[in-house]
This record gives structure tokens, sequence and C-alpha cells, in this order.
DNA sequence: GATTAAAATGGAAGCGCTTCCAATTATAAA
DNA sequence: TTTATAATTGGAAGCGCTTCCATTTTAATC
């Protein structure tokens, strides 16, 4: 591998100069400049990045933490920030935290100190699998970073993130708009704040309208196929009655709707389903989703600008703004005859 | 951040015992060992990663190149590599080769030198989105890579992939076992070998009973949805028989049967659909899919692990086998009266 | 206690780069 | 032409580490 010593004794000058033409910065003559740029080519040189970073103290890398359950490793959005990077010239580290939330409490913590010594000049923390207090704790000696998909008061302008009261709030709207007043709902994991908060929105929705759920037709899921699929056999073998489930997620919907249809129910002409996310396969099912749309794509994008504005002294714009919005497909009836 | 030269004047040693420690080679007394230790932690001593790759050339940190198609950013098999590698103290390092491939003919390769150029000892070549031609010529000087589903006849032995012939065979065998005799399809996209080779083997299992093929029956598709829904269309539209499609994946499979029951066709009473992929969805479609299960996270296992041993000598176990699977559920319907 | 071999130790050299400054060269003004 | 100023240039220093080797310390043996 050819070094900086390599093209400057063959482009007959000093390394200094060479290193003022890969950087763009510092003045060479036109003259060397040429002679410099045909000796890289011909020795097919490339920069020494360890050696760069040692000097610079920059990376040219993000650090993404993430866990499986954040979606990191399953969605298209990560594509999108992984883009966004590499369109700037920078790289993407990533880290599972999966791994580490089993182990010993400092887990996390030492999960993210490998990913800095490794070196990368920020961090994107994806999801909600890391406690606030360790986020803040690194966040005081490592603070490049930017939440994604979660909130933290203190350092609220690092976070990218969507009002999960207001979506569960126009979920519950529209199945109010669709006529229907007698809803159940397999939720979320209540221990988490989205979870919690997503399910209160959608309750104040009808509260609003005085309407009061049925305590009993109010099942706790986690997000998980299985947990949806639990929940729709124990909500058709209680003695209530429904004619729409708000399901906390799509692939609680999922669940629902391969569940309902396999006990002779059909969607949504004897149940409604809504959902809650728009993945990538809401559209697809039968019926097709309706769902609220989560702009994961948009906070994404915001987040990763964002902390490149803050690591490269950049200045990409970006939303701040994330509304949520209701995607009417075909799994909610119309219960209203106009 | 506090580097070695502060350890060892903390610990009141030489810089060499404080490197000795931290690799754990070379000798150093258990008690200096001891003095060393508590200084790094005093001092929450991190090594810069940077000095290190300088010195020894080496990153501790694998490149994955793969693109959307590949799967790669829409798989929890991403999952699985990293986890594999953070298991064993070696980092992730992503490249999305979608964007090269749209610009210059050289895109893909420039993608590749600058993850090289960013310091990792290996690459796994996730997919078949980059040409033989072009892989052949990165492996000269960069000799660290495997690929991941995608064979290459000269570096075979680098090369982790599965027989796309037997699993397109496996699946025409089940619909024939299952008394099918008109069968239509919707392949993959002929431009591309594994779109051909499964097609290949899937007509191979008819011939192999005498049954052929109506030529009308068959559509080329290209594994997305859409083109799964038109293939179905096309294929209730025109006015040969048919009892059951073999489809490319199970995202086209997905749309067939989406698309046929809101047709009126009932899966599997009217018409049998079989997939290929076994997908993380495939399990929870209605009807559950009945699909050839591939083997891709025992071949990403085998391939990180290949990768680590060369890279860095270790010698961990790998399967070089592997096998495809049919999965029965629900969605091929038994013609065949016992 | 003396001798020898083995273990432990300190720190210089050097990895490839950026940055800085002193020295040189070009350019403009007088 | 001379002088002042700006642009260009070379290369030493130093980033934090590993590796090597010379030196010192320890342990083992007589």
């Amino acid at each position: 591998m050819a070094t900086i010593n390599d093209v400057a004794k063959l482009a007959g000058v000093g390394i200094g100069s060479v290193s003022r033409v890969i950087n763009g910065k510092g003045s060479v003559s036109e003259k060397t400049k040429l002679i410099i740029n045909k000796a890289i080519k011909d020795l097919n040189y490339k920069p020494n990045n360890s050696a760069r970073s040692l000097v610079s103290k920059k990376f040219n890398t993000i650090g993404i933490w993430g866990t499986e359950s954040a979606g990191t490793f399953n969605s298209s959005t990560l594509k999108l920030i992984d883009h966004e990077l590499i369109s700037h010239g920078k790289h993407c580290l990533i880290t599972n935290g999966d791994l580490s939330s089993k182990e010993n409490p400092n887990a996390a913590i030492n999960s993210v100190d490998d990913l800095i010594s490794k070196g990368c000049d920020g961090i994107i923390f994806w999801g909600t699998d890391i406690s606030n207090f360790d986020i803040a704790y690194i966040e005081k000696y490592f603070p490049n970073i930017v939440l994604l998909n979660n909130k933290i008061e203190s350092i609220e302008h690092k976070c990218f993130y969507y009002d999960h009261y207001k979506a569960g709030y126009s979920a519950g709207q529209h199945l109010l708009d669709k006529g229907h007043t007698k809803i159940a709902c397999i939720t979320g994991d209540f221990r988490t704040e989205d979870g919690r908060t997503r399910h209160e929105g959608f309750l104040d929705s009808l509260n609003d309208k005085g309407i009061v759920i049925n305590p009993e037709l109010i099942v706790e899921g986690n997000y998980s196929f299985i947990k949806g699929q639990e929940g729709v056999l124990h909500l058709i073998n209680t003695n209530h009655e429904f004619t729409a489930i708000f399901c906390g997620n799509d692939q609680t919907a999922m669940a629902a709707i391969s569940t309902l249809s396999s006990n002779g129910y059909s969607v949504p002409n004897d149940i409604s389903i809504i959902g809650y996310d728009d993945n990538s396969i809401a559209s697809f099912l039968s019926p097709p989703l309706s769902t609220v749309r989560v702009p994961f794509d948009n906070m994404a994008l915001a987040a990763v600008r964002s902390l490149l504005n803050k690591c490269y002294n950049m200045e990409l714009s970006l939303e701040n703004n994330f509304p949520v919005e209701l995607v009417q497909r075909e799994s909610v009836k119309n219960l209203i005859n106009n």
C-alpha cells in the first residue's frame, strides 16, 4: 500500500503539499496539484484512515446503537441512514445493543464505550432499549449523540421522536368516524412509555366523545405476533360485543387479521382492525390494513442530518416536525349509512 | 481521554508494560499487572483504536457490502452477523451498494475501496449485485473476502450459498406429491442466475414425472409484490386451468394470496400457493404459507466465521452444507384422496 | 554467596498522517 | 531594479500505540 511518502517522492514534492492536495485545503499551485494527482493515481494511493484519525481526531464514521426491537435490524430505515451517511462520505458503524442488554448492568454503557473507542464521531441511539440514565451519563463525556424515536427531557434538542399520544388518538378517532363505539384493543407493553402513551391517546379519543371502553376488552400485548394471536383468541372468547380492534402495532394487527379469519370471522365485515406503524407489509395484507403511519424515515433522516451538522460543521436542512398520518385502507368497515 | 502514557505514569511503569497488559501478551508480573489495571480503571482508559490499527494493521472490523435487494438492510440475518462479530470483539462496518450501482461503472469498486481504506480486515459480499468480474478484481488485492448467497467458481471456497436448483425442484415435488399437475408459476427475474436456476429446478421436477408445464402459465416476475400481483391477474385472466402457483419468492406468494382472495378465489381451496424463502412473514399469512426454507442464517453464520478464521487466525467451527427444506403449512391443498 | 538462566521491564523507533512554521518563490508596488 | 507582500513549499513534530531490544530484577542452582 502506497503511503503519502511514496506519493511525495514520486511527485518530487514534500509530504505537506501532498497532504494539502488530499484535503483540499491550504494553498498549492495548480502545477504541483497536477503532478501530485498524477502520482496519486499512478500509485493508486489511498490515505490511511487510521493515521488520519490519529492526528485529526475525526473518524468520518457515525455509530448506530440499536436493538432488534427498535427495528434497527429489520427496517429499510437503516438503509436510508446509511445512504445519507455515505452520500456525505461518512461511514456507518453498527452495534447491536441486544447483546449487551442481557448481561451485566453496565453492558449497555460498555457496548457504547466500545463504539466510541473503535472510533466514531457521533452516535445515533435508536429506540428506547437503553435507559435514560445511561444515555445521560454517556452524553456527559460524549456529547455528539442523537436519539431516534426516543425522548429525554434534559437533551430534547438531540431527540427525534413523534407524538405517540396523538397517534393513538387519531386511531381512535378514525374508528369513531366510521361509527364504531364498541371497541377492543390489544396494546403494547405497558411497561414501556410508548406502549402506555399510544394507549392513553387512544382512550382519550374515545373519552372525548363520551365513550368508555369496557376494561375487559383491553388486552395487553407486546407488539409480537404471538401476543396478538393470543389477544384475539381471548377477545373472541369473551362475551362482550365489539366491532373493532385497535392494535398496538401492525404486527399485532397482522396476527389479528389472520387469527380472526382462520376462526371464521371476516375482516372488516365482522370485525374491523386498525393498526399502528404502517410497516412495509401493511398495504399487502388482506384486507389492506388501515393504520397510523409513523414518520420513521423523516425522523431518521433528520436525526442523521442533525448529527452530521454537529459532527462535521455541516449545514444540512432538517425537519423538526413529524406529524402522524392516518392511512385509510380497507380493514375498517364504515358503520355509518349515509 | 487518557493515553497509554498517562496510565504508565500513574502506575509508575513503562508504556511497554501497559501495552503488554492491555494485549495480554508478553510477560508482566502479577504485581505490576495489578497496579496497571488499577490505573487503567482509575483513568477510565480506553486504547485508541486508530493508533493501534496504525501500528498493527489490524482493524478489528469486518465490512459488509450489500444491497437492498440482497436483503442486507431488511433482514434479521444482519443482526445475526453483527451478533457473531461483536461476540468476538469485532465491529461491523456497513456499506450499501445500492448507492453505487446507479453511478459510474466503477462505482461498486469505489465503494469497496472506500470500505477498505476506511479500515476493515475482511469483507462480506452479500448477494449478487456486484459483478463477478469486480469481485475477482477486488479479491486480487484484498483477498480476505467471503461471498454470501453468491458463487464464483474461481474462489468457490470463499462462497457460501445453497442450491437454488434443488430448492426449486423440491417446491415442484411438493406440488406433485399433493396431486397437482396443472401448475402455473410466477418466477424471479430471468436475467439473474438464481431466478433462472430455481425455475429450472422447478421445471425439471415436473419433467421427471413426465409433466410438461403450459408455457402460457409461466409468467416472469422479479420478486416484487407488484409483479406478483400483476402475474396473478394475468394468470386468472388466461383461459388455462391450473390448481397451483409456484411463486419465485415469498413476497410474490404474499401478493398472490392477497390478490387471489380479493378476486374471490380461496387459497388453498381454489388455488394452492407455494412460496420460496420462508421469510419472517410466511407463517403469518392467511393461510400460512407452504414454502421452501432457505438456510440464510446458517449460511451467514458460516460466512462470518470463515472470515473471522481467516482474518484473525481463529478456529471457529463452521457448517459447509446448506440443505434446503420444504416447510409444509396450509397453502397447498391435497388433491389426492386416500 | 556466587553464578547462571529466565522473567520482567523501560523506552526508542516507527506506523502514516496533519499541522505548523520557517524558508523559499512569485507577484505587485514603488 | 528594489522592496514589500502574498503565495507556495518542505519537512519536523507529534498523534497513541506496538514491537523490539537492551537492561535490570528475580529465581534457581551450585
